[in-house]
DNA sequence: CTTGACCTTCAAGTCGGGTTGAAGGTGTGT
DNA sequence: ACACACCTTCAACCCGACTTGAAGGTCAAG
């Protein structure tokens, strides 16, 4: 096997299948540790940086945040177990996917029905001042939070005459 | 029938669900018209702006970006039909709900096997340097676009001869 | 010596769909 | 007269996970 070659940071970046900013980012919040330099400043990488690369990427594709997986290396790096508290994170992660199931399901039905009844209207016929289809789309289809993007949330304010709380 | 009382935007934003901050945004975006002014600069709505930001939302419950919920405004005000444009999105959007699922099965499938493994497994033994859990995931749970966030696409470059390693 | 592919830092931009704040004017109930 | 909830504009900020750009230094090949 070879020398010590360290790994400069293009190099790691095609190992793990990431671009060289993003493993400077990883490094910047916090993610990996600051590595050795060359006498010219140049980052020098040993191949378990490579491994910590892909445990970030393998942890991020099972819907872990960054944020999250933060905790996880912090937990790791203090001599903690982070098993157990990566396990209880797994099955958070598992119940939120499985609640996304059934809301894009719900979501898909809902959908399927509208898409259904405009196929099998004529066009001519329901193109008002604005699209019928959409106007006349169930309200069951609505607030259901199953849209394609997560969405941020929207706090009601209190408005005069209504005695809120 | 009652008398022509403009509603203000506040009013107009509790009746359609949203903030009011959101009507002056949809307005600025070109999503709603420009409504009348009072004579102190308030914007005056109708009862059918109500009607407006309502289709808005409902079209964003199904899917639609307000990108493409602009364009189908658009149309409708330029006297075409917009219908079958709709009818069209809507069969994407469709399409790409189902996709999404079947994405996201596969990844709870992925994922419930690991924490199933987790569980079965003795936290103790488990603990190496990192967390084993994540390390010794399947590969076959990556790579698989399913992860909760939407990712971007990451470009390769390429490099200069690959010497050694 | 020059080319140019690599590296460095720092700053700013991207995406969507808004929210939040400051500074100031208006309308109304008491 | 005063308080206070509403309205106005404009600008900046938020989320996550990066990407992109500018300005400059380094290294190996030709």
């Amino acid at each position: 096997m070879g020398e010590m070659v360290a790994l400069l940071i293009g190099e790691v970046a095609q190992r793990a299948g990431v671009s060289a900013p993003t493993i400077r980012y990883y490094e910047e919040i916090g993610l990996l540790g600051k590595p050795l330099r060359s006498s010219t400043g140049y980052r020098r990488y040993s191949e378990s940086s490579v491994e910590q690369v892909r445990f970030i990427r393998k942890a991020q594709a099972l819907g872990f945040s960054l944020d999250e997986i933060g905790e996880i290396l912090k937990l790791s790096r203090s001599g903690e177990t982070p098993c157990s508290h990566v396990r209880s994170l797994g099955h958070q992660h598992l119940a939120a996917v499985e609640q996304r199931i059934r809301q894009l399901h719900h979501f898909r039905d809902q959908l399927a029905e509208e898409v259904a009844r405009w196929d099998a209207q004529d066009t001519a016929v329901t193109c008002g001042g604005l699209c019928q289809f959409i106007a006349d789309a169930e309200p069951g289809v609505m607030n259901d939070g199953a849209s394609l993007q997560p969405k941020t949330s929207r706090p009601q304010r209190r408005r005069r005459g209504v005695t809120g709380q």
